[in-house]
DNA sequence: GCCAAATAGTTCACGAACTGAAGTATTTAA
DNA sequence: TTAAATACTTCAGTTCGTGAACTATTTGGC
């Protein structure tokens, strides 16, 4: 019964079959958080930002990590900061640049979507705890590299 | 220069790290294959439908192996067949179910979205070929379980 | 055969999310 | 002190997808 979609994915190619457990992995994930458990106040790019947020973060890296225009993390952390999960404090550094930073209540927030987040990975990917292990292992070099080209152009770059 | 993101990987749990790693691949993927090189005229929805059509397939079949609400694929189907690349046809066995079906264009087309894809895939990875299978095969676990609960409610559980 | 209910797909108005360009504040350097 | 660069903000516009109401076809009871 576990392979009855008439979907058949052994005429695929490995890299399509790669892709397609991406995007299956990646709506359910953005469903199942956004749609049903936690997304009381928080939008894609809320949850993302709280996600990224262990530590304090200048915003324009965070456009850089969450490959969003800067304009889309204004959005973010203005809907974070109505509902007192992070706070704005200026880079000591440079002062044209904010940090943000997780509230005491945003620090709580954050470790309750990471734990249901954690679930509905679990949930939704059916994978055991060793295959994250590994699909984790994967994820780092992917976005290492992602995050890294998606800084430049789509040609420029990398000629690693 | 290659952990420079200031982004301290190493404080997410492997769940967090995998699904940055996720979000990451799909950005970019979607990125770089509208964006750049194949989005002449496909949108999100048609390269994902031409993707799956490997042999024909019913509408509602591929509304639910993308997740999408059935008007998704209408909409997408519509584009595709203006275009020459796909054909409707009749159900034979259910004259109320269309099913798609890729014209001789489509299969070509189908032939070079893979062959870019899957170089977009490397690319925009990093993975190498035996990484991309390993990847493959955690990929065919989650579509399976993704498309599986999908179809139904975030709660009830279909017993077939 | 005929009617009602269920199912497959379609149409359309709407909303969410993101972008890109123009604007503000601050730094850097001449 | 002034000009250029940089960090963020504002806002209008685009894209994508949903959900509800509709059409067409099948299924089942009479």
């Amino acid at each position: 019964m576990t392979s009855d979609h008439s979907d058949n994915w052994d005429l695929h190619t490995p890299e399509v079959q790669a892709m397609m457990g991406v995007f299956a992995l990646h709506w359910q994930l953005e469903q199942r958080l956004n749609d049903a458990r936690l997304g009381e106040q928080l939008g894609r790019m809320e949850c993302h930002l709280l996600l990224l947020l262990v530590r304090p973060c200048r915003m324009g890296e965070l456009a850089r990590l969450t490959m969003k225009a800067p304009s889309a993390v204004t959005a973010g952390a203005g809907a974070l900061e109505r509902q007192g999960l992070i706070r704005r404090v200026r880079d000591a550094d440079d002062g044209r640049a904010w940090l943000l930073e997780l509230t005491q209540n945003g620090h709580a927030r954050r470790r309750q979507l990471v734990a249901d987040a954690s679930e509905v990975f679990y949930e939704t990917s059916g994978l055991t705890r060793e295959e994250a292990r590994i699909l984790a292992g994967l994820a780092q070099k992917i976005h290492n590299k992602a995050v890294q080209s998606g800084a430049v152009g789509p040609c420029e770059g990398d000629q690693t």
